[in-house]
Formats: C-alpha cells, structure tokens, sequence
DNA sequence: GATGTCC
DNA sequence: TCTTCTGGCTCAAGACATC
DNA sequence: TGAGCCTGAAGAC
C-alpha cells in the first residue's frame, strides 16, 4: 500500500518538508479525508468489535475535528483502477478473502458510515476511483486545505499538503508533508517525482527489482524520467519487470479525477438522529453517545471562548518568539529530555563540545532558525493553506500541481504549447550522464526505446533536447513572477516573523481571498470561496456566530472580510510596523438564502479554470452520478523495455 | 498515567 | 570496505472511562 | 497491515 519507503526517504533527503503540528493547528481548515483509510484504521485497532469499531470511531474522532473547529471532509473510494486489481486480489487472497472486498457497490458499511456522517453533519464525498486521487485533487486545487491520509501516494497524486497522524488521543503529533518543498529538496519536477514514486514501488506496476529508495532517487535525479533510468541500470542486476505497465501507473498519478467542484456544508450534528441510529439500531450504548455528544458541544463552546480570549491578548503574544516556532508536547518533551542530558553534561563539569544552551531546551523550536530568512520556512501553524492561487491558474497544466507553493527554486516544467512538459533549467543541472554500458546493448536499447515513445505519449525526456530550443509555452522568465506572487501571498509564516522584515512581501499577507492581489480574480476567487465559507457564512448557527475569528470589517455591509483562522493571530502588525492597510471594500455578496443564486452566476470551474458541463457535485454525491471512467483508459501498454 | 472496556 | 537492498521478525494499530 | 529493526547478501566504489 502506498510508495514503498517513501516516507524513510522524505525523512532523510527531504526533513525541511516535514513538520510536526498538534491537531489544534488545523482550527478552521477544511481537511479532506480518505474514508476507506480511517475504517481501516479503527477496524484494525480493535479487532474484536471489527464491525462496530468504525462506525463508533468515526464517530468519536469526527467529533474531535469538530470539536476543534476543524471542516473535514470524508471521501469515500470509488471503482478502483483496473492497474490496482493485482494489489487487490493480493491484499483479498492475504486476508483469506475469495475475492476484493472492495468494489463498485458499496457495503453495508459504507453506506452505514455515510449515514453517520450525515447525521453528524459533515460532507462525503464518493470519488469516481481511487480515494486518494480525489483527495489530492481537493488540496491541489483549493478545494480544501489538506489531505489527511497514511498513504503517501497522495503526494504522488499531487496532494500539494499531506496530515499523517491526525487522529484524536491528546498527545498524537500530525506529520505534515508539504509537496512542493519535498519537490525542492529532492529537486525534483512532480512528474519526475512520480517516476521516482514508480521506481520506488506503488499499488500501480511492479518496480524493478534491487532498486531501493537510495539509488531510485540518484537514478532519477541524473536521468530525470524511467525511461532514461532503464537506460543507465544494469539490467543483469536490475531486470525490468516482464508486462512492466509503468505508464499507466504514471498517467493514474497526474492525471486529474473528472469531478465537478463539490459543495461542501457543514450542518448540526442529529442527536435524536445519531442515538437513534447508534444506540437503536447498531445498540452502542446510549450514555457513550449522549456523553460524547454533550462533551463535543461543551467543548466546542470552550475553545471557541478561549480563542476569543486569546485573540484579544494575540497582540501581546504575538511578539514571542514562540509564535514563530511551534512545539508539539511531544517534541517539548524531547527537547526536555535532552536538556536534561545536557544538564547532566554541566553536571560533570560541562561539555565543552556542546551546542550552546540556547539550542538545547528549545532545540526543536529552532531547528527552523536556519530557514528564517527563506520564504519558504513554514514553522507557524497557519500557514500552509488556503492555497486558493490554484484558482484561475489556467496556464498550469493539470498534470501539475497548481499549488505551487513557496520557492522560486522549484523546478517548474515549462508548459509547451503542445501540452508537452519539459523539465525546467533548474532540473537540467545535472546533465544526463552518458552511459558507460556497451555500445552495442545502449544501442539496442534506444532503438526499443525510440519505437516505443514515438507510439507512446511524450515525456520529459523526449522534450529535454528543447530546453535551450523554442518552447512555445512560457519561458522561465515568465513563469517567475507568478512564482513570485504566490511566494509572497503564501509567505505568511514570514509575515509573522519579524526578523525577516527586509524579505517581507510588499502587502501584507491577505487572508481575504476577496482582496485584490493579483493572484486570482475575484470571480475566481468567490468560487472557491462559496465552498470552503459560506456555508458558516451563509448560516452562522451552523457553526456559532461569535466563536468565529473575523479579522475587523467583517460584518460591515461595505467591506466583506472572510473569516481567517479561527487563532485570531494572523495579520498583526509588529511593534514599529505601520499597521496593514484595511481590506479593500467589496460589494456585499448576498447572504443567507440569497447565496446559492451567487452561486449559479457562473458555471462550475474547475481549479485550473476549465467550466465544467453539469452542475455542481451534490453535497451528497451518492446521490448524484458521479461521472463514470475517472481514468483515461487508453490503451493497453506494452513494456517498451523487453 | 496505566489499565480495562467498548459489543 | 562501505553502501544498499531484501527478507524475516516483532509490535502497534482507536477512543473513552475508571482507577 | 504497515512500520521499524535487524540480518545477511549483493553491488558499488
């Protein structure tokens, strides 16, 4: 399941992409989650109650998103692939199964964990294949904010933000992946990734055997696609795989699900509904489900009042230090731990051979002291997302990731005219290597080769050769200063840091997508926004009227402010800062019952701009056909290689 | 915090 | 000689309530 | 079921 080894290799090549967060962090995000991924979970936890554990753990840990004002969304798998079925019978045949459990229709089960969730009151989804696809749709363009999930194929999949560990036990750490400074650590394009993916080992193709992570990824990054790596592997020691359908497994991985852009809403859970259901029908135990329900109501209200109350104190603490630099409990732990070893270091007389003390106690917090003048740096939990620049991005392939996200340094295929991607400058820096193999087996090879691409779709290796040619699409200097915009939109985490003042983004940091900046339009940015707010908007009870953050001016018929994070410490300015002009005034989008004709306006864009023919995804899309075939078939493809 | 229980 | 890969083995895997 | 650890085997330098 997933990319083999792929999070040993993050860890080692690729540790600025990684960070560590408390479930808090993610107050006001809209999270997407992969269904069959949290079952799988509570099904194995606790194997004796294998049928009930779900639907009860779902329901517990749905409420402690809720709870901490966290919007999930639950996606649900739709048919597999057909590259998947090898994996499924296998995983069948291990579980003693006669045949894949997992099909186009939906199990009780699923159907009872959909009831669930629409009694708690939160959106699902049923997406047209693989759920994880969906999902890294979602987070890529906009749609929601990130993806929580184990598998790491969602970042194969373009999942611009992955959450691993977001579950509820008070003292859990969630993993946060961040695609595109995976991409710049490993100096990779996405689509070279997938291939790094590919040869690693995923649900999709068979891998080549002997090749592990360490050499998978020295191999792609000198030759930069599979094709070329096949070219410059020992095939005595390294043999391709017979039937070797790596192709498809790399167009299941860029290509976009054909979905409409959902609707999300959120409602009141159903108690009368839940117990009903719960107690009734599945017989938990009556006092377990009121009892967690009035918990979840007492506490929402709880963390809603403190963060008032921390927001009014935000300016005071948000000059500290610690702002910029989260710890989990578990990492301050740690770091406790170590400052402890070193306490007992001065208690021998010291270590002269020590860090100084100032990276000891609070050494997690500055890990990332090193990235303080990079754009880039992410320490602060609310940072990473709304990536709503995705939206009205049309020049981005969608084959890309439309989040790009933070660095200029990030190889950016340039988009040809042709639709054919070829790796950026950045990613040319080492020059593929001429083989030192025979003359006369490198010739063959090519000769295979040759008369398999010219029949198969193009790929960054048959484009390599353009790099210093014509390329119709836009150069590198043009895709820049959009890099560049979006470098300064995202870089709020900056923003809050006051020492790097002098590479601070001209304006400050909008979290009112509605504000002009150049990033997306307003049309563009109000579609995206009629998913992701409105719904509290639209009916604040839904969510409580005064719990929510707004930034001032929200509420004023003449400005329309979006609420931002629910923390309240976002956009304050610092001691000697001018303070941040106010949000620039729009006309006031109708509210209430009037919304939904706000929102037929305009048909259903995709994130990349495209209009989408048929309405809006339902917010319940098992009602609604979700449209067929999410994956090209294509034909068949042969293994070029043998 | 450790342990037992959930059905 | 060092690095990398493979395969075998073990263990944890959820959330809440009670003490 | 997957992750982590350990081991021996094999390849790379």
């Amino acid at each position: 399941m997933g990319i083999t080894k792929l999070a040993d290799l993050i860890r080692s090549d690729a540790q600025d992409s990684i960070s560590y967060k408390e479930i808090e962090d993610y107050t006001g995000k809209v999270i997407a989650l992969d269904t069959s991924i949290v079952m799988n979970q509570f099904r194995t936890a606790v194997p004796n109650l294998k049928y009930l554990s779900p639907l009860t753990g779902l329901f517990f840990r749905t409420l402690t998103f809720l709870e901490h004002d966290i919007k999930p969304v639950f996606v649900f798998d739709g048919k597999p692939p057909k590259q998947k079925k090898a994996v499924l019978e296998k995983r069948a045949q291990n579980a003693g199964w006669t045949s894949p459990q997992r099909s186009s229709t939906m199990s009780q089960r699923t159907q009872d964990c959909i009831r669930l969730l629409e009694l708690i009151g939160v959106p699902c989804i049923k997406a047209p294949g693989d759920g994880e696809a969906l999902c890294a749709h979602l987070v890529k363009s906009g749609v929601v904010d990130a993806v929580a999930s184990e598998d790491m194929d969602t970042l194969a999949f373009g999942g611009t933000i992955l959450l691993r560990q977001l579950n509820a036990k008070r003292d859990s750490e969630v993993t946060e992946y961040s695609l595109p400074k995976l991409l710049e650590a490993l100096q990779l394009t996405h689509k070279e990734f997938v291939d790094l993916c590919i040869l690693l080992g995923c649900d999709y193709c068979d891998k080549i055997c002997g090749l592990g992570p360490r050499r998978a990824l020295k191999l792609i990054q000198e030759h930069r696609t599979i094709e070329e790596v096949v070219l410059n592997v020992n095939r005595k020691t390294h043999p391709i795989p017979l039937e070797w359908r790596y192709q498809e497994a790399r167009r299941l991985f860029l290509d976009t699900p054909q979905v409409d852009r959902p609707v999300l809403t959120w409602q009141e859970l159903d108690e009368e509904g839940l117990v009903r259901f719960l107690c009734h029908e599945k017989h938990v135990k009556e006092q377990r489900v009121r009892g967690r329900i009035e918990k979840f109501r007492s506490s929402l209200q709880d963390r809603r009042r403190q963060r008032e109350e921390d927001k009014k104190v935000g300016r005071v603490k948000q000059t500290r230090l610690e702002q910029f630099f989260r710890v989990t409990r578990k990492r301050q732990a740690q770091s406790a731990a170590q400052e402890k070893k070193f306490d007992l270091l001065s208690d021998l007389g010291g270590d002269i051979f020590a860090a100084p003390p100032s990276q000891t106690a609070g050494s997690s917090n500055f890990a990332n002291f090193a990235h303080f003048n990079r754009p880039t740096a992410q320490s602060n939990s609310n940072t990473d997302f709304a990536n709503f620049d995705s939206f009205g991005n049309s020049s981005v392939p969608s084959t890309h990731f439309g989040t790009t996200h933070p660095s200029q340094s990030i190889p950016q295929p340039l988009h040809t005219g042709g639709g054919v991607t070829v790796p950026s400058l950045s990613s040319m820096a080492p020059a593929p290597t001429q083989s030192s193999k025979t003359g006369e087996d490198r010739y063959a090879a090519l000769a295979e080769l040759d008369s398999v691409l010219s029949s198969t779709a193009p790929t960054g290796s048959t484009q390599q050769g353009n790099v210093f040619g014509a390329v119709s699409g836009p150069t590198a200097a043009q895709t820049q200063p959009g890099l560049s915009s979006i470098q300064q939109g995202f870089a709020a985490a900056p923003s809050t840091n006051p020492f790097v003042a002098a590479g601070m983004a001209p304006e400050p940091m909008s979290t009112n997508p509605f504000q002009t900046n150049s990033r997306a339009s307003a049309t563009e940015m109000s579609d995206c926004l009629r998913v992701l707010w409105f719904p509290f908007v639209d009916n604040p009870a839904l969510f409580g009227t005064g719990s929510m953050s707004m930034p001032a001016g929200f509420g004023n018929p003449t400005s329309y402010c979006m609420p931002t994070s629910f923390s309240g410490t976002f956009q304050q300015p610092f001691p000697g800062q001018s303070p941040f002009p106010p949000p620039a005034a729009y006309p006031q989008q109708p509210n209430g019952t009037g919304f939904p004709a706000y929102g037929q306006a305009k048909p259903p864009m995709t994130s990349y701009g495209q209009a989408i023919p048929g309405p809006g995804m339902s917010n319940n899309p098992f009602m609604g056909g979700a449209p067929s075939g999410p994956y090209p078939t294509g034909g068949s493809s042969t293994n070029p290689f043998l």
